[in-house]
DNA sequence: CTGAAAGCGCTTACAG
DNA sequence: CTGAAAGCGCTTACAG
């Protein structure tokens, strides 16, 4: 319908009665122009409010300034968290950062891959566990290799080792174990997890070093004091709920997620157990805000912005080198009033 | 440094021994193509891993499929809702959506406009308070129209009535008046206010409506019952402290956003007094975690998602007419445990 | 320093 | 239905 009159270069041009070349070299200062020439394509720019077609740009072959980040659930703190921490290096250098939302859509993060392909975004960062199946593997496979072919830098937090690109790996398997053990120093001997989708590698890392410790010290974690749930806040308290409805007597419940641990604290509550005077809760990533709740969690604190500056950072210098790099950064255990000594 | 070794349509064509044209009528079902032909341009297609450069589509005319979101930090839950809402709404119809994150910084936000202009994002959503400052108004609009004329639609949400465009209201006065009304119904007269920047519109007017049904309650809120912080927990958090230093003794306390009532029932908490056998507490949003807290938290009830995906289909329709469009939401008052009758 | 011109990778009338 | 060609709005060697 709308006939788009966009102004462009020409028209400035024209306006300021230089050549298009000219007024091409006076917006970017790129190269020397004659002050009153300068002057009069800034002026005429300034009137027409003006702004470069970027499209045009990137076709003309100026380099892009835009980086995608792709992660489960932009509302989720945890990816809010490492967003923020994307965001914070993007913008100190001036790029424009396209944040997506999967739901956790195997097919939706393929599609966005292609569409910031297509894009050519100069970046791509995959945020969030990879899911192990191998169909998807070989079709995100599809989309990254031409893409890195093609000159575009990709890193991931917390994925697959099916990909072959830079990463930042938070240290889930050992900060699981150091939880356990703290927890076994408090006296813990029956514990009962709450666990997401085991196709997340996430959940499968924290789960095993969680149990492995637990082996360790001759405690067995029956599969019948594990609780599945959704890796949200719902699929916690649901999780939640279906323990207590199984009768699991545990001393002790370790949410693989801070956020699923939200809704286990609620679950218990609304259930008129006492935390941690029942019952000791710990989660993990140590989200800004479970330091507010009542009682303050115990979990595992990971760098979340720091994830993402990493990863950002991994990205933005590029990757000269034929290994991939791989930056580890372990999570510390925080012990709050969640937990107590039995 | 790298060569960029793009695939493009001509290398497809040539690999499907066919035109230009036909490859890209075939690739994007148009226009009827000969099916022997149409198969092996997508063969080729396949084979080589194209994907089609989306900047020479958009510089070629087609249309696009990007949205632009602003916001003032998509880590803050309330506009990670809201974004929610809209990437529902932009998903469904095969829309990209690039998010971004002022800080609050006004310069950045006329930034970050000007960058989605350049992108010829077919939309432009602009989320949350504007600011009170006739400069960055002009600056706003000097942005805003020229891309508007251009074609691209705009929508905000809960803002400044210097912007002639499309908007979705969150009843913020009403709101806080309906809040006031149960409170002093609940018996309440000592009240203290936690407050955010008052160059906020969303801040002046949930002040306002608050303060305005107390008066007609024959109650004044006097200046040193209100205290002022950052629009953050943190915020919240210091405000909080900060009447409590004063000594301000109140029987109820509203916070203008939940994000700073969580703060401020922390600082309670620290402070040793008890939510709501002390004081009660309210804030604004019902932002999804003030259920989980304990006490859970009263609230004014924004329908946070759907204020994104109107705003998302007010600039997805388009608007024919010259008047731009209001759509009010109301929020409902909900109560919970953080406050009590007195 | 400045300008004419080619080229980036597509789409879409316009002829066949 | 198919193909040759123009054009979208820039940038940047290449000559002056």
């Amino acid at each position: 319908m709308d006939a788009h009159p966009h102004v462009t270069l020409e028209d400035v041009a024209r306006a300021a009665e230089v050549s298009l070349a000219t007024a091409s070299r006076a917006l970017n200062g790129t190269t020397k122009v004659r002050t009153d020439l300068r002057e009069r394509v800034l002026a005429a720019a300034e009137k027409l409010a003006y702004t470069p077609n970027a499209h045009a740009q990137a076709l003309a072959g100026a380099s892009h300034r835009t980086v995608g980040v792709i992660c489960h659930d932009v509302s989720d703190p945890y990816f809010a968290a490492i967003a923020r921490g994307v965001m914070r290096v993007a913008g100190d250098n001036g790029l424009l950062v396209m944040l997506a939302s999967t739901f956790r859509d195997p097919q939706k993060e393929i599609a966005y891959i292609s569409m910031l392909r297509a894009q050519r975004a100069s970046a791509i960062l995959l945020v969030g566990s990879g899911f192990e199946d191998k169909a998807w593997e070989r079709a995100l496979a599809a989309e990254i290799d031409p893409y890195r072919r093609g000159g575009g830098q990709v890193a991931v937090v917390s994925r697959h080792r099916s990909l072959r690109v830079d990463s930042v790996q938070p240290e889930n398997r050992e900060g699981a174990a150091e939880l356990a053990k703290a927890l076994l120093e408090m006296g813990h001997r029956r514990f009962a997890v709450l666990t997401g989708p085991r196709t997340l590698t996430t959940v499968v890392d924290r789960l095993s070093g969680f149990r492995e410790t637990l082996a360790e010290a001759g405690i067995e974690l029956a599969e019948s004091a594990v609780a599945e749930g959704t890796f949200t806040r719902d699929g916690g308290h649901a999780a939640m709920s279906e323990l207590l409805a199984r009768g699991v007597d545990a001393t002790c419940v370790f949410a693989v997620t801070d956020v699923m641990a939200i809704g286990a604290l609620t679950a218990l509550r609304e259930a008129g157990r006492s935390v941690p005077d029942d019952v000791s809760l710990a989660g993990f990533d140590d989200i800004p805000v479970v330091r507010d709740l009542s009682p303050p969690l115990t979990t595992v604190a990971l760098p979340l912005e720091e994830l993402g500056e990493r990863a950002m950072e991994l990205a933005f210098r590029g990757n000269r080198g034929t290994r991939s790099r791989v930056l580890r950064l372990p999570g510390e255990v925080v012990l709050r009033a969640s937990t107590r000594k039995v």
